[in-house]
DNA sequence: AACGCTTACAACCGCAGAAAC
DNA sequence: CGTTTCTGCGGTTGTAAGCGT
């Protein structure tokens, strides 16, 4: 899958080699111990600091696209497939900020998805978009209505309006395309109004469109039972997407953009959110908050994808190996996607978290009826537990923490 | 079974902008 | 104020798996 980087792989390549190709589960676990320490950011401190031969930026990579906790897996549903379609036919390859408004998927997942999508329509001769998606498309750009034309809206400019940005043309009408643009429609006409509801609530209800303010589970925005593990907080603006903020300024707007656009009837997504600060959207992992850790509860699962952290209270004696005795957290990732050719260590990853045996996806599906998936979750080039062992081993060899301090060995390797 | 093509996906690369020094 | 470092983004590539012949 990945490739080699034509010889500098593994960690004997030398001192001072970088490693390329995938990521083994032993590195996983190195670098979520390190996220779990200090947070995210500062993705060149990892390898300086654990001796992850790996750079800054495979690091973040590794930890936006695969390790982060509130990752949603799985296939699109159709509800994302126009979601994406729609706004990529209003801001063409941002997948960053596609990405932004659809929690839990990373740039790179729609950016594959776009392109496989492009390669197999093209080939098939088939237009892009969908007939409706591709009106709705046209309909907003000819009224220079793009809600994501400029998503930098001030925050907390709430009575600004929509920007008015047109963004370049896209769609070029074509009178012997069957599903070329529709003809100008006022922006008041009622047949909007029963033909594009979408268009019609947007027009109607926005008066601000602006992106979510993105918050880590760890932000100080959040709130937090006692007893979070004391990451640090960082800007908001450099966090990562996929949670929403409601309590920063612009953060109904923004799903209530992504209500419409999920069709969420209901409206806003607030009204649903089991935590006044955090925010649950539609056909999205469940964010649930942080359990007290001196409690025991049980992952919140609420009937859909459920990704939870989860700090179970540390037997007498025992110590936090991350948190310097105080507690110790337990990431707990679910998700619904069929594993196709997942290779992760089922053991690895719940070790790599610490949670128990079937919290994991690979091992919740197989607990699922008629699933005998492997893990759908991260992945690595690390196929059995023996692998995963010796390659931790070595890897931890390496490092300049004493091998316990990650948790790993019980003996002295030196 | 072998082969070739397609698909899906992970990961790398280069670039640009922001932040730090 | 210039330089360096860090971060994020979008494009691209390589490869395993799926699938048809």
């Amino acid at each position: 899958m990945a490739r080699n980087g034509g010889g500098a792989s593994g960690v004997e390549g030398g001192v001072g080699a970088l490693k390329k190709g995938p990521w083994t589960a032993a590195e996983d676990k190195v670098l979520v111990d390190h996220v779990r320490r200090h947070g995210e950011g500062n993705w060149n401190a990892v390898r300086r600091e654990t001796g992850l031969q790996r750079c800054g930026k495979s690091c973040r990579l590794r930890w936006a696209n695969h390790l982060r906790p509130n990752l949603r897996k799985g296939p699109f549903t159709p509800e994302e497939e126009r979601h994406i379609l729609r706004l990529h036919g209003l801001i063409g390859n941002k997948w960053a900020r596609i990405s932004s408004h659809l929690p839990g998927r990373t740039d790179n997942e729609i950016k594959n998805y776009w392109n496989t999508r492009i390669k197999r329509r093209q080939r098939a001769g088939q237009p892009l978009y969908p007939p409706d998606i591709e009106r709705e498309i046209a309909l907003l750009r000819a009224q220079n209505a793009n809600p994501f034309a400029d998503a930098d809206v001030v925050p907390g400019a709430a009575t600004a309006t929509a920007t008015l940005l047109l963004p370049p043309p896209l769609l070029h009408h074509d009178a012997s395309n069957p599903f070329a643009l529709p003809p100008a429609v006022p922006s008041h006409s009622p047949l909007v109004n029963q033909t594009y509801p979408l268009l019609s609530q947007m027009q109607q209800g926005m008066q601000v469109f602006q992106s979510p303010q993105p918050v880590f589970h760890h932000d100080v925005g959040i709130v937090s039972p006692p007893g979070l593990p004391p990451l640090p907080t960082r800007a908001q603006q450099e966090l990562p997407s996929n949670q929403f903020d409601a309590a920063s300024g612009g953060g109904t707007a923004g799903l209530l953009l992504d209500s419409l656009l999920l069709g969420d009837d209901d409206g806003y997504l607030l009204r649903h959110n089991p935590s006044p600060s955090m925010v649950k959207a539609p056909s999205m992992p469940s964010l649930s908050s942080y359990c007290d850790p001196g409690s025991r509860l049980p992952p919140v699962h609420d009937g859909g994808d459920v990704v939870s952290s989860h700090c179970p209270a540390a037997a007498p004696g025992e110590e936090d190996v991350h948190l310097g005795g105080a507690t110790k957290w337990n990431f707990t990732f679910e998700d619904a996607r069929p594993g196709k050719r997942r290779t992760a260590s089922v053991m690895g990853i719940s070790d790599m978290f610490g949670a128990p045996a079937g919290s994991v996806p690979g091992e919740w599906f197989s607990a699922c009826a008629g699933s005998t998936a492997p893990s759908p979750g991260p992945s690595s080039a690390v196929t059995n537990d023996e692998d995963f062992n010796l390659e931790m081993r070595q890897l931890m060899s390496t490092l300049p923490l004493p091998i316990d301090e990650h948790g790993w060995g019980t003996h002295n390797l030196g």
